[in-house]
RNA sequence: GGCCUCGUGGCGGAAUGGUUACGCAGAGGACUGCAAAUCCUUCUAUCCCGGUUCGAUUCCGGGCGAGGCCUCCA
C-alpha cells in the first residue's frame, strides 16, 4: 500500500494543501465532539461523519495502528445544569448531572454507530482533564496572558499579537461591530472565560481561584494537549466553531506552550439546512439524529443509518447541504442499486484506486460516486466498506421458511406453464407482502422459465 | 457595520480558461404473458451586467439572491 498524496483545505490558509503530517508514525487529529445535554441532531451528524471519512482514510494511508483520532465529550455546561434540574429534580445536582451526560453520551455512540462511524481512538471527558485544565490556565496567568476579574479568569486576547488569525478578524474589527456590551469586567471586549467560580449550587471543582468550574474553550486545549501534544496534524469541526472556538483555542494553547501553532490543519464541515430552512426549534423542523433512525416524525417513515449517512456524504463537507426526504430518498436507491451489485462478494479486498485518489483530494466524495457506479462485486463491496458503508446488503427478516417460499414458487411455475396468469400472479403478489420479490429469468440451455427471490427493497 | 461562504439541467452534484462528469427522476427501446431486476438509447444547466482573453461556467469588478459567523451552537 503506497502511502498517497492527500491533499486538505486549510481554513488557516485558505489554501488546499499537500498533507504532510508532522510524524508518519502517528498521524493526529482532533474534532470538537458534543456537549451532552440532549440527543444530537443532524447538524452533529455531519462532522462526525466527514471526520469519520477523514480518519478511515488517514488509516488507510499511513496504517490504523499510526492514527491517532481524540474526539472529546464536554460534560461540563450550563446547559447540562439546566437539564438536570429539570429532570431530576430532588437528586443532588452532581448525581443528576452524571446521569444527564451518562444518557446522553450513550444515545449519542448508538447514533453514530448507526451512521457507520468509527469509535475515536480517545474519547475524553472534560470531567476527567479538570487537573490539566487548570495547570495550562496557570501557565497563561504566569506568562502574562490571562488576568482575574470579578468571578472569572480572563484570557487577555491582546496579549497575543496573532489573535485573529484562523476567522480572519482584527481585534478593531470586533470592537467597531461589537453587538454585545462589554462587561465591566473584562479589560477589551474579546477577552474570554477560562476559569469562572461557581456560587452556591452550581457545580464546581477545587481551583487556586476557588471552586469553579472551565469555560468552553480551555476544555479542548487542554485535552488535545494531553493527548496528541502540543502541536498536531488536524483539529476539525463545524464553521461555526471557527469563531470564537477554535479561534481561542489557538490563543490558549500557542500562548501558554510558546508555540507557533496548535494544529497543521483546520478542517470546517459547511452548514446544514433542513428542507431549504435553517434548523431551529421555532421552525419546527428541528431534526435529531434518533428521530430519522427510529421514528416517523420526519418524513412519515425511519431511514436506516447508512442511508443517512450517504444522503450527508453526497454532498462536499465544505459546502452547505440541504438536509431533505428526496435527498434520502435518491440515498435510498443508490445504496439499494449498490447491494444488488455487491451481491455477497467478500468485502475485504483492496480499495479502489480511483475512489481513494477522489477522497484523498479534500474528501470528495461527489468525485468518488460516478466510480462507484462502474464497480460491482468484491471491488465495490471492499471500496464500500472503506468509505464507511457495511450494513447497506442487510435485509429484514422474511416471515417465511425458505421451504415455504421454494413450494410456492414451484406451484407458480405450474401454473405459468398451464398459462394460468391470475392465479400465478396472485402467488406472486401474495409473497410480495410478505416481503420477498420474486425474480423471473429464462435458462440459457433450455430457455425454461427460472425464479430467484430477494427480500424487497 | 465587519468577516466569510455559496448560486451548475426537474432534483442531487463534481469538475474545468476551449469537447460540461455522474447519479436520481422522466422519455423511448430490449427482455417479459404482465411485473421486478437488468441492459441499451435519450431530453434539459453553468443567476445578471461589465472587464481580461482568440475563447469564461471557470479569472477580475459590480449587481441580485441565499446562507453563516461576530452571543451558546456542528
Amino acid at each position: 500500500m503506497g502511502v498517497q498524496r492527500l491533499t486538505f483545505y486549510n481554513t488557516l490558509t485558505r489554501r488546499k494543501e499537500v498533507f504532510q503530517p508532522i510524524d508518519s508514525d502517528s498521524v493526529r487529529m482532533y474534532v470538537c465532539g458534543p456537549t451532552v445535554y440532549d440527543y444530537a441532531h443532524i447538524g452533529n451528524a455531519r462532522p462526525v461523519i466527514v471526520f469519520d471519512v477523514l480518519y478511515r482514510l488517514l488509516r488507510h494511508v499511513y496504517g490504523p495502528e499510526h492514527v491517532t483520532y481524540v474526539r472529546n465529550i464536554t460534560d461540563v455546561d450550563d446547559k447540562i445544569n439546566a437539564r438536570a434540574a429539570r429532570d431530576y429534580p430532588g437528586v443532588p445536582l452532581n448525581d443528576a448531572i452524571d446521569r444527564v451526560t451518562k444518557k446522553t453520551a450513550d444515545q449519542f455512540h448508538e447514533d453514530v454507530r448507526a451512521l457507520g462511524c468509527l469509535e475515536p481512538n480517545i474519547e475524553p471527558r472534560a470531567t476527567d482533564n479538570i487537573p490539566q485544565m487548570i495547570e495550562l490556565i496557570e501557565e497563561l496567568l504566569r506568562k502574562g496572558h490571562a488576568y482575574e476579574a470579578g468571578d472569572e479568569v480572563l484570557f487577555d486576547v491582546t496579549s497575543m499579537p496573532a489573535y485573529g488569525a484562523l476567522s480572519n478578524r482584527s481585534l478593531e474589527d470586533q470592537q467597531a461591530g461589537a453587538r454585545v456590551e462589554v462587561e465591566a469586567h473584562k479589560r477589551n471586549p474579546g477577552d474570554f472565560v477560562l476559569w469562572k467560580l461557581s456560587s452556591d449550587g452550581e457545580p464546581g471543582w477545587p481551583s487556586p481561584w476557588g471552586t469553579g468550574r472551565p469555560g468552553w474553550h480551555i476544555e479542548c486545549s487542554a485535552m488535545s494537549a494531553r493527548y496528541l501534544g502540543q502541536t498536531f496534524d488536524i483539529h476539525g469541526g463545524g464553521l461555526d466553531l471557527i469563531f470564537p472556538h477554535h479561534e481561542n483555542e489557538i490563543a490558549q494553547s500557542c500562548c501558554a506552550h510558546g508555540t507557533k501553532r496548535m494544529a497543521n490543519i483546520w478542517m470546517h464541515n459547511g452548514f446544514l439546512q433542513v428542507e431549504g430552512r435553517k434548523m431551529s426549534k421555532s421552525l419546527g423542523n428541528f431534526v435529531t439524529i434518533r428521530d430519522l433512525l427510529e421514528t416517523e416524525t420526519f418524513s412519515g417513515r425511519s431511514w436506516p443509518g447508512e442511508v443517512l449517512r450517504l444522503g450527508m456524504l453526497m454532498t462536499h463537507y465544505r459546502e452547505p447541504i440541504d438536509f431533505s426526504v428526496r435527498k434520502l430518498e435518491e440515498a435510498e436507491r443508490i445504496l439499494d442499486k449498490f447491494a444488488r451489485r455487491a451481491g455477497e462478494a467478500p468485502a475485504d479486498g483492496p480499495v479502489d484506486d480511483v475512489v481513494l485518489s477522489a477522497i484523498a483530494d479534500d474528501l470528495n466524495v461527489s468525485e468518488a460516486l460516478p466510480r462507484l457506479n462502474e464497480l460491482d462485486g468484491a471491488a465495490l463491496a471492499s471500496t464500500l466498506s472503506f468509505l464507511g458503508f457495511e450494513r447497506y446488503r442487510e435485509t429484514a427478516a422474511v416471515d417465511m421458511e425458505e421451504g415455504e417460499i421454494a413450494s410456492w414458487i414451484e406451484q407458480r411455475l405450474d401454473l405459468i406453464r398451464q398459462k394460468n396468469w391470475p392465479q400465478a400472479d396472485a402467488i406472486r403478489e401474495k409473497l410480495s407482502e410478505a416481503g420477498i420479490q420474486l425474480k423471473d429469468g429464462k435458462d440459457p440451455t433450455t430457455g425454461e422459465r427460472t425464479t430467484e427471490w430477494e427480500v424487497r427493497r
